[in-house]
DNA sequence: CTCCGACCTGCG
DNA sequence: GCAGGTCGGA
């Protein structure tokens, strides 16, 4: 089994440019298996592609990349191309030819209050992913979280999408996400209800139908994109405006949801997706008036605030502001920065692996400063063994020791806010 | 054009 | 009873 897994091969890469252990699980995309390893660093993230399945592990200055096909044994000459494609994939998911350096230096200009969190949270940047999964991903989002999105994304996959890969032993197999001609069958909405979609089922059956009807399928080609995933990838060259009107047209895509596909996969890099968190970090670190007097509790969000909290972040942050957003978004008001205090790596790290919270961009325990980087990063493709496939040990699923809490106290004391450190006690007492 | 309740499911 | 939203009718 392990042997039909090739080598790692590497790419210089710092920390600072991307973090994945922070990028893959806060809320752009659903989809990534995490495979931790023993320690931070032998933690592998899978993600299944149309035709292969990519495999990342990331040091301190390097990332390792390797994908795993149906057919194991290509040609030699078949195996170098794969490669190449591979990194090409890479370069533009992740949009590596954006130096996520400069612009941390741009906003740490532009803002004292980003100047303030971004040591805490290196290496985020946005995704450039597939418009169709990420669109479909995002009607999904809509008063849920990012667990449950999870899951359902990927009961998606493996009931509307054959596996790609599958290996023996593990009852889990690859599906790569599937196109929108598999989910605009009528019958596709009862399913999904009856698989926990909820209300959001009708949308995305609707939905689909209303891009297949649109744009039907010519020819059909085995993993190929289908022709109306062409035309949403086509939302690409058109200006903000238009991409956004086009979006809004679908069926459970308001506002927000449109903005987080222009953001995420259609390259609108100046678009901030408002919730209600955004709306409250505007209110609280940027001077935006808030709506309800003092009280400032539960404020509707209108179209008008909507305009007035992304115009205000916009012109805080710039060109990038939607960038930006990723980062300072991980403010302890988010949500998506308490998910992310309480998801599965993160709570590894608080338990086995303190002292190389700096190298993960994360925050540092009191006193010491100096990121531990493991020797072996220097050259560990061939030697690196093959992840685990365990589950979890349930003792690390929570934290142990009182470390966490001290540390989300020094959250609280930073930022002045009281809730952080209650609520993950809350959270273990009822675990 | 703004306001308001309903909508699935899950968790506190 | 409410959640990182959207829809549809008043």
């Amino acid at each position: 089994m392990t042997s039909l897994l090739p080598v790692f091969r590497s790419l210089p890469l710092h920390l600072v440019q991307l973090s994945l252990s922070a990028v893959l699980k806060c809320g752009q995309s659903f989809r990534w298996t995490i495979l931790p390893g023993a320690s931070q660093d032998d933690t592998e993230y899978w993600l299944c592609l149309r035709d292969r399945v990519v495999c990342l592990r990331q040091s301190s200055n390097t990332l390792f990349y390797r994908a795993v096909y149906p057919d194991p044994q290509p040609a030699p000459t078949q195996k170098a191309l794969r490669d190449a494609e591979t990194l090409v994939w890479l370069n533009d998911y992740f949009q590596l030819d954006i130096d996520l350096a400069a612009l941390y230096d741009e906003w740490t200009t532009r803002d004292p209050i980003f100047a303030k969190i971004k040591s805490r949270f290196q290496g985020i940047r946005i995704l450039r992913q597939d418009p169709w999964e990420n669109l479909v991903s995002f009607i999904c989002s809509s008063k849920n979280n990012i667990v449950r999105i999870t899951k359902m994304v990927q009961a998606l996959c493996t009931h509307y999408s054959p596996p790609l890969v599958s290996f023996p032993g593990e009852d889990t197999a690859y599906h790569p996400f599937p196109p929108p001609s598999a989910l605009a069958e009528p019958g596709v909405s009862a399913t999904l209800r009856s698989l926990g979609f909820g209300y959001r089922a009708d949308f995305i059956q609707r939905t689909a139908k209303m891009l297949v009807d649109a744009h039907p399928q010519t020819v059909l080609v085995h993993n190929h994109a289908e022709a109306s995933e062409k035309w949403l990838m086509g939302l690409r060259d058109r200006s903000t405006r238009e991409a956004r009107e086009e979006l809004l047209k679908f069926v459970g895509v308001g506002r927000k949801v449109a903005d987080c596909v222009l953001l995420m996969s259609l390259d609108k890099k100046e678009v901030v997706p408002v919730d209600t968190h955004v709306h409250q970090i505007a209110v609280k670190h940027y001077g935006l008036k808030s709506a309800s007097a003092s009280g400032g509790k539960k404020v509707a969000m209108t179209p008008k605030l909507y305009e007035d909290v992304n115009s205000k972040l916009f012109n805080v942050w710039g060109e990038y502001a939607g960038w930006a957003h990723s980062v300072g978004g991980m403010q302890p008001e988010s949500e998506s920065f308490f998910q992310f205090l309480t998801s599965f790596p993160f709570q590894v790290l608080f338990t086995a692996d303190l002292k190389s919270f700096a190298s993960y961009g994360l925050p540092t325990p009191s006193g010491s400063s100096t990121p531990s980087i493991p020797s072996r990063a220097v050259d560990p493709i061939v030697l690196l063994p093959t992840p685990p496939m365990t589950p979890i040990p349930p003792q690390l699923k929570r934290p142990h020791d009182d470390t966490a809490i001290d540390m989300l106290k020094k959250f609280d004391d930073d930022f002045g806010v009281t809730s952080l450190a209650e609520r993950v006690k809350r959270r273990r007492r009822s675990a």
